[in-house]
DNA sequence: ACCTCCGCAGGTAAGCAGCTGCCGCTGCT
C-alpha cells in the first residue's frame, strides 16, 4: 500500500505540534508545519513523485533534510524523529491543541505541572479547581476551555454558503440599527463567496465601540459570549456558528474590510508589497511612518500599493496579485450575463413543477432559452423517461414552443452514463434532441482508471454534449468519485464537450479550482441550476459565485451566449 | 528547518486585541 499525501502531512503536523509543546525552535516547528501544508495541497502523490525520481527539494519549503525524511517515510513507512519525539512528549497531547484557548505553551504547563494528558484529565482538573491555580490560566480562559471541550465535536464542519445567508441578513440588519453604527458588512469567506463558511466576520464602522459591542451581545440568537472588549467581540450563535465583530473608525473601514475579507494568504501577499514600498499595512489603514495614506475604502488601499481593485472572490493568492500587477485581471462573469439555463427537471421525473410552469418562470427570469433535462430511464430514484415517454415530451415541447413568445425550450435529457460508458437510451431517440447532458449516478466506486475511461468512452459518442456535475461530490456529505479529472478535461477539449458547473448549493460541481483549470485547458463551461422546482432557478446565483472564484468570464461560459452561438458551441 | 542572485549570516508575514497579570500566549485575517 502506498502512503497517501494526507498521511504524510498528518505525520508532519503531529511532529510539529509535539515539538511545539516541547518548546523547540519555533522556526523549525514552522518548517515542519509548512511542509505538511505543502504536501497536503499537492495534486500529485508524493509517493509517485519519488518513484518517478523527481527531486522533492524542488517543492517550496522542502529542503534536503525534509526531502530525506519524507523519502524514508514513503519507502519504509518509518519516521524515526517522530517516534523519538513521542518518547519525550506523549502523542495524545496533540488532541489538547485542538481545544480553543490552548496552544503549545499552555498544554506544556498542563502536562508538566498537572500531568494532564487528555481531555478527560483536563476536565477533571478544571472541576477540582487545579487549573486556575496555574500561571496564565484565569477565569475566562478556563471557561473558554470548558466550552471548547463541550463543543469540540459539534462544530467541525463548515456551513454551506447557502445556509448562512439568512443569519447574515438578520445580523446585518440588527447591527445596522445599533446607535453609532455607520456601516456594516459581513467579510471573511462569506464575502469571498466560498462554498463553505467557517465563521462570520462582521466589520462595523462607527464610534463608541464599547457601546456598540454592549448592544451587539444582546442579539437574541447569541448562545454564548466568548469575548467582548471595546473594539472586538466573539460570540457563538445557537446554530453553533461563531461570529466575530470588529468595530473601527470610519476612516479605517476599507482597511478593516480588506483585512477581514482575507484570505489570509492574499493579505500576506499584499503586505509584502506594502513592506517593499516601506509602508505599514494593517486593519486601520496604509501608513507611511505615522501618516495615514489610505483606509477609507478598499480601492484606496489597493491603489496605494499600485494595484487595481481585486474582487473578493479572487482573493486567494492564486495568481490574482500577479495578474493585477500586469493589468490582466479577468472581467468576472455576473448573473446578468446569463441568457439561459441548461439543466432542470419537471414532474415528468423528479421535479416539482410542470413543464409549462418551468418554462413560464424561466421566461420571467428573462432567459432566452431553457433546456428541459429530465432523467433517463436508468435512474432508480425517479421514474426516468423511456423512449416512449421522452418522445411524448418532445412533442409537448414542440407544441409549447409555438405558444411561447420570448423563450425557446430546448429538447434535452440528463442521460445516464452506464458502467461501460454507454448511454441508457438508444441513439435514434437521443439524436432527436437539441442537446444531451450526461452524468454518472451509479458505480461510484470504480478504480480511478476505470472511472476515467468510462467517462472518456462516453465522450467518444458524438451525442455527448455536457458532462453534468462532473465530480459527483456533495458538500459535507459525499466525496467526489475517484477519477483523473485532468485527463477528462483534455478529452472534453479534444472532442468539443462541455463541462457543467452545477449550481445546486450542495453540489457546486465543478468547484472553483477545477473551473480555473478548465479555463486554462480551454474547456467551455455551462453554469446550470439543475432546478427541481421553479424557485430553484435562483440557485444560478451560487453557480455564478463559484464561477467567479474560478476566474470565469462571460466568454468561458456557453449559456451567456445567444441561442445561435450556443448552438455553434455545442456542435461537435 | 528553509531560503537567500553569495549563505561562513540572518530572517522567517505582520500586526493587533483580549486575557492575564505587567510579558507572553492565543487567535484572527
Amino acid at each position: 500500500m502506498t502512503i497517501h499525501n494526507s498521511e504524510i502531512a498528518a505525520a508532519f503536523y503531529k511532529l510539529a505540534n509535539l515539538l511545539g509543546i516541547e518548546g523547540a525552535n519555533p522556526f523549525r516547528v514552522r518548517a515542519y508545519r509548512n511542509a505538511a501544508r505543502i504536501i497536503e495541497g499537492l495534486t500529485k502523490s508524493v509517493a509517485e513523485l519519488i518513484t518517478q525520481g523527481e527531486n522533492l527539494t524542488d517543492l517550496p519549503g522542502i529542503g534536503n533534510d525534509l526531502a530525506k525524511k519524507i523519502t524514508v517515510l514513503v519507502e519504509t513507512g518509518k519516521f524515526p524523529l517522530l517516534k523519538e519525539t513521542e518518547t519525550r512528549i506523549p502523542p495524545v497531547l496533540n488532541e489538547l491543541l485542538k481545544i480553543e484557548g490552548l496552544g503549545p505553551a499552555r498544554v506544556k504547563l498542563l502536562y508538566k505541572k498537572l500531568k494532564i494528558k487528555n481531555i478527560n484529565d483536563l476536565k477533571t482538573a478544571i472541576e477540582k479547581g487545579r487549573v486556575r491555580k496555574l500561571a496564565r490560566f484565569g477565569e475566562k480562559i478556563e471557561k473558554k476551555i470548558l466550552q471548547g471541550i463541550l463543543h469540540r465535536e459539534q462544530y467541525v464542519t463548515r456551513a454551506k454558503l447557502v445556509d448562512t445567508i439568512s443569519t447574515v441578513t438578520a445580523l446585518t440588519h440588527y447591527i445596522k440599527n445599533i446607535k453609532g453604527v455607520e456601516k456594516v458588512e459581513c467579510a471573511g469567506s462569506f464575502r469571498r463567496h466560498k462554498e463553505t463558511v467557517g465563521d462570520l466576520d462582521m466589520v462595523v464602522a462607527g464610534s463608541l465601540g464599547k457601546k456598540i459591542i454592549d448592544h451587539f451581545i444582546q442579539f437574541e440568537e447569541i448562545s454564548e459570549v466568548i469575548s467582548h472588549g471595546s473594539t472586538r467581540s466573539t460570540v457563538r450563535l445557537r446554530s453553533g456558528m461563531q461570529v466575530d465583530l470588529r468595530v473601527v473608525p470610519k476612516k479605517s473601514y476599507g482597511a478593516a474590510l480588506l483585512y477581514f475579507t482575507g484570505s489570509k494568504d492574499h493579505n500576506i501577499a499584499l503586505r509584502k508589497i506594502a513592506v517593499r514600498k516601506k509602508l505599514k499595512m494593517n486593519e486601520y489603514g496604509m501608513f507611511k511612518y505615522k501618516k495615514q495614506l489610505a483606509g477609507n475604502t478598499e480601492e484606496e488601499m489597493y491603489r496605494q500599493i499600485g494595484l487595481p481593485y481585486i474582487e473578493p472572490e479572487l482573493r486567494e493568492n492564486r495568481g490574482e496579485i500577479e495578474a493585477a500587477q500586469q493589468d490582466k485581471l479577468p472581467k468576472l462573469i455576473t448573473l446578468n450575463d446569463m441568457r439561459g439555463d441548461l439543466h432542470c427537471h419537471t414532474t415528468a421525473t423528479d421535479g416539482a413543477a410542470q413543464l409549462e410552469t418551468m418554462a413560464k418562470i424561466a421566461e420571467e427570469y428573462g432567459y432566452e432559452y431553457l433546456a428541459i433535462t429530465d432523467h433517463s430511464k436508468h435512474l432508480t430514484i425517479a421514474h426516468g423517461l423511456n423512449k416512449k415517454t421522452l418522445w411524448q415530451q418532445i412533442k409537448q415541447i414542440d407544441k409549447l414552443n409555438h405558444q411561447l413568445k420570448k423563450i425557446i425550450i430546448l429538447k434535452s435529457i440528463e442521460v445516464d452514463i452506464l458502467e461501460n460508458g454507454s448511454f441508457d437510451l438508444p441513439p435514434d431517440i437521443l439524436k432527436e434532441l437539441d442537446l444531451r447532458i450526461c452524468s454518472i449516478h451509479s458505480n461510484f466506486h470504480l478504480s480511478s482508471e476505470e472511472q476515467t475511461n468510462r467517462i472518456k468512452r462516453a465522450m467518444d459518442n458524438p451525442l455527448f454534449n455536457i458532462l453534468a456535475h462532473p465530480t459527483g461530490r456533495l458538500i459535507n456529505r459525499r466525496e467526489p468519485y475517484t477519477f483523473n479529472i485532468e485527463q477528462v478535461m483534455h478529452a472534453a477539449k479534444e472532442r468539443g464537450c462541455i463541462l457543467e458547473l452545477n449550481a445546486q448549493p450542495d453540489r457546486l460541481d465543478l468547484n472553483d479550482l477545477y473551473c480555473k483549470a478548465a479555463k486554462e485547458i480551454g474547456v467551455k463551461i455551462a453554469i446550470s441550476s439543475d432546478a427541481h422546482s421553479t424557485n430553484q432557478f435562483a440557485y444560478m446565483h451560487y453557480g455564478i459565485f463559484q464561477a467567479r472564484r474560478g476566474w470565469l468570464t462571460k466568454n468561458d461560459v456557453i449559456n451567456t451566449q445567444p441561442l445561435s452561438n450556443l448552438k455553434k458551441l455545442l456542435k461537435r
